[in-house]
DNA sequence: GTCTATAATTTGATAGAC
DNA sequence: GTCTATCAAATTATAGAC
């Protein structure tokens, strides 16, 4: 994967989240890095397969930049989750690029759908274990669905504060504790 | 508004449900009902007009079949929204219009955007009232991201249980209770 | 790895007859 | 209110030269 590559994917991938799949096109990738969109698709066959290796992409480095030890507090999982999902808001407006794919589930082929899954399998996986004991898989769920949730309506909004008010039930926010290394978002294109 | 224009934003209202804003076209809703794309103009001049029109309707439809007394419990409040998504999942596997539009928000012309914001702010603004008390706001927010996300969850997933897995801590279920009328599905396409 | 050129299709939208 | 006919634009994708 070149840097031509990578470049394509940070763009494509601040398209989705912002307006979702249809929301770019390889003809507007290509414009923003100086190239023709024929030469994109030497980089990905086809636009499913690019949403497909951006998906996995971004799941990659979400799960590397929340992941923790599984004998953490139930409390530091979860906090790390809700900081990830802020710091993308915070810093460009982005809601988590699975769950604007997901909220269109139907219009999605078969890889990139597969890919959400896997997205979505990982964090309640992750969580589960990290929140353990009793109903910590219906923990996890909770916790997902509310950021995720709360990441739309701040988007709706145009304000933080709706994320806010919907994640401030599920952990005390510590103060001054910033959890796992920032989860970087990528590319500077809106 | 006459029949064919309902029929039409049935329609509409389905598609985006599964398959986002960009999920229909005139052409494929207008074949649909054995009608010409140039038909569908008469009754919406645009598409961006159709879709805030169906965002409104559905928004006024919702709050209808979940709206209460000021005076219930929290846990009724709670519970009817609870249901109202439910429903639509379990008849159709569709997932809340404006969660759907919102998550993609970046995409939307101010019309439709104005429609999915006026409709949040009427569900946090009913549930916020019937919660009452202290918090009732960040409560009422954490509420609709749940439901919202919890939609979304069980899409992705293609299963409801992942719905009940994030809503579980939300309210308790009650035996046998339905409350309010029921949140109808319209039409019957997928 | 990027280009030119182009195909094939779809889309949102309009004009004007009936 | 629906039709035929059509437009202008955009989109995904491919072939083949450099």
């Amino acid at each position: 994967m070149n840097e031509t590559a990578e470049r394509l994917m940070d763009l494509a991938e601040a398209h989705i989240q912002h307006r979702g799949y249809g929301g770019f096109s390889f003809r507007e990738l290509a414009a923003e890095i100086g190239i023709k969109s024929a030469s994109v698709h030497h980089h990905f066959p086809t636009k499913a397969t690019m949403a497909a290796a951006v998906a996995r992409r971004y799941g990659d480095r979400f799960l590397a930049a929340v992941a923790g030890q599984p004998n953490e507090s139930a409390e530091d999982a979860i906090a790390a989750y809700r900081s990830a999902f802020r710091e993308a808001l915070d810093r460009d407006g982005r809601m988590c690029l699975c769950g604007v794919l997901g909220a269109s589930a139907g219009a999605l082929s078969p890889d990139v759908a597969g890919e959400i899954l896997s997205f979505f399998r990982r964090c309640i996986d992750d969580l589960s274990r990290r929140i353990s004991g009793r109903d910590a898989e219906a923990r996890a769920f909770h916790v997902m669905a509310t950021l995720e949730g709360g990441s739309m309506l701040a988007r709706v909004y145009g304000d933080i504060e709706a994320f806010d008010q919907a994640a401030a039930g599920l952990v005390q926010p510590r103060r001054g504790a910033d959890h796992g290394e920032a989860f970087e978002t990528q590319g500077g294109a809106a």
